[in-house]
DNA sequence: CATGAATGAGGTTTCATTCAT
DNA sequence: CATGAATGAAACCTCATTCAT
């Protein structure tokens, strides 16, 4: 984490998570760095624009050390994004392994709430990473197929699931499924980019704004004039 | 444009649109497969990783041939996404010169219905283009200020108006005007998104889809349950 | 050709003979730069440990050049040494196709003579690139298949028929042809070997030891003792 | 020695010799690995394009320790093929500092006889070591001159008296001593090399083979049609 | 003794750009 | 106008060697 970028968003979170995987937490304040780093420079000017000289510089290492623990750049990128993408299901993968589908949230609206709040966090400390992984999906077949099949697919089959509870219930117009979901999605999303990437600076008052989506999401944006159809 | 996006999307329509930038549609045949080497290229592999020498092969044309009509391989960039900025608020720039703002929409729905069938439409012409716009937008400062200034700013200036004309007719709530563009775009660009990029292979019935998407924006995925309340 | 061996070998006539393969003679004053260069350096340090710096050096390209005409360093060995191959076996694809087995020599000795001297000539104009080949065979597949089809077998095919129709003629013993090939061959490549490789200052009277090694191969070393048992 | 070439030449005989070389046999697991190693990648890839990290995997060590028993990549190559050098004149430095010349053999033919059966074990039980020394010699001054001064001198001074010996006995002919010797090593090689390099998988009958060589040396491969002359 | 992390010089190769033809 | 040979800086990566542990 550099200064540049430190009021922006908290400490990112990646490195004690990165370390969470490795079986016992090995990992040299060299190769910190140099994922440090990659990060910073991957995100700032996108993976082919960046060289692992100016990577090996800004981490304090020879750049020979760098392939020491990556065995191509290619690597390096993928042991950064990787980790974070399994990362990004983690809320979605709860347990309901006992045969019951586990419903933690008493109404959509909470589900919701919950579902933004928490993707936000995640957004905010995960943000040069998850810059990278957008950047470089549309060119990284390796990347592509991972995220398709270890997030995208565990994603929908859990917010699909949900979706038809809340339908059930009657939170939820009848409507298909999947048209919901890209609905909510695109617009959780467009809050989030909004929010962290193209007016980072704004004050936003977060709580405010969340309800007012939701409230988007739920009634619509449509006025009276409409109601009285 | 090669056979293998034939069938996916129209025959994209810059050409004639780059040329009728110029200000006589002076451009040699050399130079247009030049372009379109590029933006097949650039799209593809990325700017980065797309080498000059592989879109002077593409366009049948010599190496030093490319640096002729542009200075740079960043030139030859601007060249081909900076004409397309501009056709892309060339319906946000209508005739409203006469001191009333000119409304062409009899209501809201219509006028988001319009927007998104011919947003949709230039999307699909202009798919690739647009890849490497977003692509690059992020590293490109020159492009980033072009954008911000003569793109977002436009739109964003008529956006408003128009919202808060409907807003005023009672056809949209009365909420903050940023907060509803955002949802909006968010909504529709999320429908681009699916419809062209995630699942272009699958048997869209875009007008049904548009309905829906409409529905969702005006009232809501909200079930019965909720509007009891 | 340097200075250091010009004493030594003719003038290496591999020039002609490479560019009498390209179809016009097409061959720049810098590529044959190169290969003079890349002759002399892998011929002197061996494939691995000659670079390609070292060879752009010596040749007064820049390194950049080398590769615009041969891919890979791998590729320029191979254009080394490939047209060599194929010239090795020249003499023996004569002319025999009119269905007779064409035997241009009176006697197995005048052939022994003539194929000696051949060889010889061949071998002291074609140094350093037979060098390179017999020191690179061992390590690259490619270079043994292409030796092992091309001149191996088309050499072992002309050089049995020849050993058979003079044991037929009575002129060499009948013993297995295989073992009368590899004593012949091998007397030959070690006074080759001798002549140009261990011991090429001497002042070697070429006549005379040609003469006396065909005698030696004839008759034997045996002296009076034994033939009188 | 691994598997593969297991059923091809005995047991390398090298690391017994290696050790007699110490004087007092002093030789840990780890440095006998480590020759091991290096033996069979030298001669896998030739010196040059060997890995010192490579030799430490396959020899099961760590990369430093190769460089605490050879201070450099080269040390290493010297310290396996100097000792085997030294060992190829074993069979020629026999005793006769009696001042007689020690003379052990009844026959020239007994003693060529002898000395190929020897120099085939020898070479077979040292394959792979004079295979590097074979391919490094021309790129080594200090191995070339090693084996100038220490194995071609002692031996050619040797093969040179006995050969006279067998001369003045009217074994071998009367003709240059240096043709000889040429001539006889050449085709012992020869042999050598098609028994063990070309085709070692074939079915050879070594007795009957060299039995063949030898009446070839000695009365040379010209038919009856030659001897009325 | 043994390790293996670290080095940094040097390897091969790519590439945007220039310029004589 | 168009070419493509030539460049040389910089890319990614390898490797023999060192040294603190």
């Amino acid at each position: 984490m550099t200064k540049e970028s430190a009021g922006q968003h908290d400490k990112e979170q990646w490195i004690e998570e990165l370390l969470a995987v490795k079986e016992d937490g090995q990992m040299t304040p060299k190769q910190i760095s140099i994922l440090e780093a990659a990060i910073e420079i991957f995100s700032d000017k996108g993976f082919s624009a960046a060289s692992t000289s100016e990577i090996a510089q800004k981490a304090g290492v020879a750049e020979g050390t760098i392939f020491r623990y990556y065995k191509t750049k290619k690597d390096l990128l993928l042991s950064i994004v990787g980790p974070t993408m399994s990362r990004m299901i983690a809320p979605f993968v709860m347990r309901n392994f006992n045969g019951v589908l586990d419903m933690p949230f008493e109404s959509y609206e909470a589900f919701l709430r919950a579902f933004i709040v928490n993707r936000l966090d995640f957004a905010r400390k995960n943000f040069k990473i998850i810059r990278i992984l957008v950047q470089e999906i549309p060119f990284q077949p390796a990347l592509r197929e991972q995220f398709a099949e270890n997030v995208l697919a565990q994603v929908l089959e859990r917010v699909t699931a949900i979706t038809e509870h809340f339908k059930a219930e009657g939170e939820v117009i009848d409507a298909p499924t999947p048209a919901i979901i890209r609905f909510t999605v695109s617009s959780v999303i467009g809050y989030l980019l909004a929010r962290l990437l193209l007016m980072p600076e704004k004050d936003w008052d977060d709580e405010e704004e969340i309800s007012q989506l939701i409230t988007f999401m739920l009634h619509g944006i449509g006025g009276p004039a409409l109601r009285e159809q």
